[in-house]
DNA sequence: ACCTGAACACCGTTCAAGT
DNA sequence: ACCTGAACACCGTTCAAGT
């Protein structure tokens, strides 16, 4: 099975682990991402990994904050403020949609943290602030947006049709309410 | 360790195998809850567990539902229907703040199935009615109102005055947009 | 620094056998 | 029907040793 003995390199880089560990994720899901899963598919031993990587743990956060990096964010300056925060939701939620095994993980850490999460948030709180939703009420307002994206989407067991019309009008209540308040 | 030989019966019910699963999640969490855990707890082998529960997926479906049994349900006659909506998502709310780790759960599993969170369910989709909005409409908003809820449930990582009042912020956003609409 | 081998302390579940 | 004993096929992680 083994085709190395000790000492000699694999030639792992955390990019590879990070890469690896969404193809398996895309492939078998959150239960086929172990450790273990992970090694035999990148030809090392199971252990080799926590070379390149803290622990499972922290694994999963880098690729939570990697997923994120596909939403496609509005110009915070260009768009109508309304549109660019109804714009830029929805494209998290679909991007969500296509990783639905990594959604419970994003509501149990509170949304990822990682320079791609923080990049999102700052676009959001510029779209709230042009639209006079500001200090207190801005970051309150973020953080329903974000739950009740993530929310959704983690509802959307196979996403259906129905349910991203769903998403949509809660969005445009949220919003409303958000905005006119 | 055993006090019990082959054939000898240890008086287990399944009632009694789902408080011990609800007292073993409130103190040791949602990775504290295994099979063997819980057949240690309640002094019997872990497969015998197996007798009473179909699998740990069925037996943490019905610890779901029974959480819900402690939501405070509003008398759908007498409220007042934007009122009874925000008391009603509020308890639920509540409820789940103190049942932190099964959130993830309810959302991954598209919230509860059980008696319970049919019934409450059905005092929504009544109040809603109540407030014109029925039909497709009225399921709309009933998803909407309970993932948001869960979602916020599950953001709150230590439930803090802070988020509660965020909670009752965006609540308020979502009801009036939708009975409005 | 990066990797292997081996081990530790766990999992959920199944199967056969006992009463 | 309900339970034990034993086993199967897994986990994540650590420790020592090799280059």
């Amino acid at each position: 099975m083994s085709t190395r003995t000790p000492g000699q390199r694999a030639g792992l880089t955390r990019p590879a682990v990070l890469d690896a560990a969404r193809a398996l994720l895309a492939r078998d899901g959150l239960a086929g991402l172990t450790m273990r899963a992970l090694a035999e598919r990148l030809g090392v031993a199971p252990n080799a990994l926590y070379s390149h990587v803290e622990n499972k743990s922290g694994l999963v956060d880098d690729v939570l904050d990697d997923v994120l990096a596909e939403v496609e964010a509005p110009d915070p300056e260009a768009a109508d403020p309304a549109d660019g925060l109804h714009a830029l939701m929805a494209s998290t939620h679909a991007v969500l949609l296509a990783h639905p095994d990594l959604v419970p993980l994003y509501l149990h850490r509170g949304g990822a943290n990682g320079p791609n999460a923080q990049r999102l948030g700052e676009v959001m709180l510029a779209l709230l602030a042009r639209a006079d939703v500001t200090g207190p009420e801005g970051r309150e307002a973020l953080r329903v947006l974000i739950v009740y994206t993530i929310g959704f989407a983690a509802f959307a067991q196979p996403p259906t049709e129905e349910l991203k019309a769903n998403f949509d009008a809660g969005l445009r209540w949220l919003l409303s309410g958000i905005i006119r308040s």
